[in-house]
DNA sequence: TATGAATGAGTCTTCATTCAT
DNA sequence: AATGAATGAAGACTCATTCAT
């Protein structure tokens, strides 16, 4: 373990006065904005400097370059973002709650920090450096809640194991990033709660939950079938169980 | 050829030249060219000149500005896209087919001009004045095969009335849209049949196509408990074995 | 064959109209001014602009780059040097006379411009993509002359073949330029004339010029030797013949 | 000289704190490595400081300027070059040996310092500062001893009177640096000795060493026809006929 | 209809140097 | 003696757009 002691300045924030630090918060925040507001190549250097009232050079000396300067926008947005869902993730149990949450708080970025969407969605993961780079791992462990949350429930039983993650991760993001394109560019806006559930609920139906799995179902039939192919006469079934909503 | 009429001239000032029409085209077919190779913001008026021949500032004679001449582009490009998804509505009947039918065309657009899929995703629905444009009537022309599409299977019955149309909308292009990112930026290539097969079929299931999940198995399920019902007697029978996790 | 009319202007000049080709000038001119000036990095675009009376801007629509403004520069610079000098070399002939004119139009370039030395001394042969470049084309059909100059020689006996080029190119550009640099940085002027009489005298004295090459003394020798173990009696000896200079 | 006593301490106010001459060390070391690496306008100050371990503004204490910082470094490297050269120069006699010398210690600059060569020729020489100024006056020194060398020649007999001291300056350090060029910029790489062999020896014929051309053959006459000359039956030979100048 | 020269505000980035602490 | 934050001017280059001809 590297952390020699708790108590002291941790070892890299140390190095940075405070001066700089106020600094470099002021220089973050207001090129959040900027970016934010207009996106990474609309969005100009200068104008985030005058916002913080330096001369634009300064910037340069803070952040070597205005896409680096992006990255640690993006990277100061991400993570507590990243440890919220993480916290929810561990909190709440099984495949429903689970993917109630994940789709209700990915909803609430869009309507929170409307800015931060359009630039992670149409600027950030635009660029062909983008895989392989430093953001494009903050959003797969973003999106990697979604992921463990199938694995559990197919562990537990809750799913069939033939899900196929991609698309269902492809159907939350992707399907939400469009239904909160009024909400990102039309200044519409919705209920987060109505619909998060009404999504959830949308999705949960289309991953075949429930006790009926294609294979289970055969093997029952199969077994009935032979039951009656055995047995000359069958007593009263139950009514079929139908899956619960 | 400099040559000024072929057959009739139109006087002067009666529609547009014939001249003036060739001219239109060459710098559309330029326009499009620079666009969907490089995007609205990176590319450049001078540059389509150059394409066709001419200089920067004839380009501003036939097209105001820059923006607006990338809506007459993507007009032109939306166009036999919208035919050519109404034919093949019109063409196909029920729902299995026409949602097939849509994703697959959908997906070909990514496959086959990936150009306009980035443009009109990243450049075009970003801008403020995007809804209530004439993109967004096109856009909206272009996804309401889909929606007549629902309406139609619910007026069948194939489909329970309370689908939420925008949410499967959503869940159609913004999915795709998600899984097609690969495509576009990472330089992946799809098979686009298997992909459209395994989306609709993904979808249908969600889509609680009636009250029957697998095909036929709960017709099977149904007949073979009425045969039961109208049997004497069965022996017990096992509790059905859970799936295997 | 592409040219269709040899009457009309030549199909390089005939696109530029009268008005750009002016332009081009005025700039060129300005650029000269200021390369030969400060050098090329410490000349700077924005006040060639300022020179010609036009923004900056418009100066790399005739020169794309400032590193191609300064190429045009110097090929503008060049140019009527080459062909000075040849049409001198063509004019003079014997090793004397050619060298000596040689090396005086070479000081004339250093008093009538000294920037254009200094330039090409000092700024475009120092980066790294100088060799093979347009301009050390330039340059090596500068040189040429004297290197022709010594072939010709060789072959009509005045030089002894085994001069070595480089050497002595090294030692008239390099030494000429050493000579120089009081009148390039010191402001300190020469007599041209004497100058380059002094030069390629000193610089003839080095060629072994003459008729007593090496090998001659070498065949005396042996004749004599010869002679002696021969002869014990010696007769006369005919005269050695001298040089024609 | 500045450097007054080394054992002693001089308190603190007093000459330069012992602490203070090593700082002035390391940046000096580390100014040289820049400087040469890069030449003087790609330097930068913040670099070197970076290299110290230093702030920008710490270097400014001690070197008011950047090209003050330079002159010291270029100092600093002369002066064992200096005593290098006068070394060498005391212990070798005679004309050619000394140039021989003088010419391989200087082609080893090239080949050992390239970065000093360059910076030399191409960033200091060439501001209008520098003729009168410390390094200037360092030149001086260093090519003093090519002076020396002659001039004790001239005393010995073993060179005409009439030679010219500045143009054999001129051939043999703007000859070699034009011969240098390929290596300096180009990449190439040279034979140090034989490169000294063959230039020193083409200087000296170019120097109308006395009588005496290719050594020992002139001697070797001389015997013969002193030994032709005791022999029984021997004409009259003609005193052999000196090379005109 | 077309030319094409010209504009002017803009882009990111670099760096020697100063100064309060 | 040293820090390190801040400056300010400059650097090359781009481009949508205008306008006289």
């Amino acid at each position: 373990m590297k952390a020699t002691s708790r108590t002291a300045e941790p070892a890299d924030g140390a190095k940075k006065s405070q001066r700089r630090q106020q600094r470099e918060g002021e220089i973050l925040a207001a090129a959040r904005e900027v970016f934010l507001d207009k996106g990474f190549e609309r969005a100009s250097v200068s104008e985030i400097a005058a916002r913080v009232g330096v001369v634009e050079g300064l910037v340069f000396r803070y952040f070597p370059t205005k896409r680096d300067l992006l990255n640690e926008v993006l990277h100061a947005l991400y993570k507590p973002l990243i440890s919220d869902v993480g916290e929810g993730f561990s909190r709440i149990n099984g495949l429903r709650g689970r993917l109630r949450f994940i789709i209700w708080r990915h909803v609430r970025v869009y309507t929170e920090t409307p800015g931060l969407a359009r630039l992670v969605l149409h600027e950030v993961r635009t660029g062909p450096e983008y895989l392989g780079s430093v953001l494009h791992d903050l959003h797969v462990q973003y999106t990697d809640f979604l992921r463990q949350t199938l694995v559990q429930a197919v562990a537990d039983g809750e799913l069939s194991a033939d899900v196929e993650f991609e698309m269902v991760r492809s159907m939350v993001y992707g399907g939400l990033e469009h239904m909160m394109w009024p909400v990102l560019y039309g200044g519409r806006s919705v209920n987060v709660d109505t619909l998060a559930d009404r999504f959830s609920s949308a999705l949960l139906h289309g991953l075949q939950l429930g006790a009926v799995p294609a294979d289970g179902v055969e093997a029952r039939l199969a077994r009935i079938e032979a039951l009656l192919a055995a047995a000359p006469a069958a007593p009263a079934a139950k009514p079929r169980p139908n899956k619960p909503a």
